[in-house]
DNA sequence: CAAGAATATATGGATATGTGTATATATAAA
DNA sequence: TTTATATATACACATATCCATATATTCTTG
């Protein structure tokens, strides 16, 4: 494979990472994990405002982690892979132990 | 757990995930995924400027994404948890799966 | 076809992030 | 204390991202 071929993958990659990096986009994923939603759906169990839903799901059609599908006036998003919210797990017990490791030492210094 | 707890999490959850969303964060990531590296090394082997290694390296170590340990002169970094780079492997096999689709899609109308 | 609802986009301002160059700090050794 | 090497930060600039409001588009139904 050439260099800027890597190079493209590469920056894919990024993208797909940048796509996880916003709190609103964790939670739609979340949301998304559990099988398709429309977007006034996700609005309202997430009550985060329409337009900004609609923008969020822009960002993670461009980088294909979500897939759409019409249904008269209703566009049914969904996980485009499963993956994707497995990966969000396992940066959360990420998260998670880091945080456990550091309460440890505040126990042991009180 | 308290509302704001679990924004604060999800802000940090969303912020490694941002850790992971740069082209040469990925590449730092990658080389330290075979063991503790020192920044010179990680520059010479990537072929990137010193301060912009250094910069970088901060950002994961803000994040606690990475750890150091300073040797004399030298200041040795790692990976702070095998999970991070268990989670770029996963989002890349994402990314392959779909590239893989597409070009399906290009050999059928080929 | 017109009305109304659902979804998408455009605009604009504040904030943030990336890069290169230059400079500063820190440790080891002379 | 001076010098050399390793690492970190500052500045300046371009680019990108966030959010909120306003507007446009698309579809269904009467």
């Amino acid at each position: 494979m050439s260099s800027s071929l890597e190079t493209e993958v590469l920056q894919l990659h990024a993208e797909i990472c940048a796509g996880l990096a916003d709190p609103s986009r964790i939670l739609i994923l979340y949301a998304l994990s559990d099988g398709p939603r429309n977007v006034t759906d996700i609005c309202n169990s997430l009550g985060m405002p329409q337009p900004s839903v609609s923008r969020h799901l822009k960002i993670l059609r461009e980088r294909r982690m979500v897939t759409t599908e019409r249904q008269g006036t209703i566009v049914q998003y969904s996980l485009a892979d499963k993956r994707l919210v497995e990966a969000l797990d396992l940066l959360r017990a990420v998260l998670r132990d880091g945080l456990a490791k550091r309460a440890e030492l505040v126990d042991v210094i009180s």
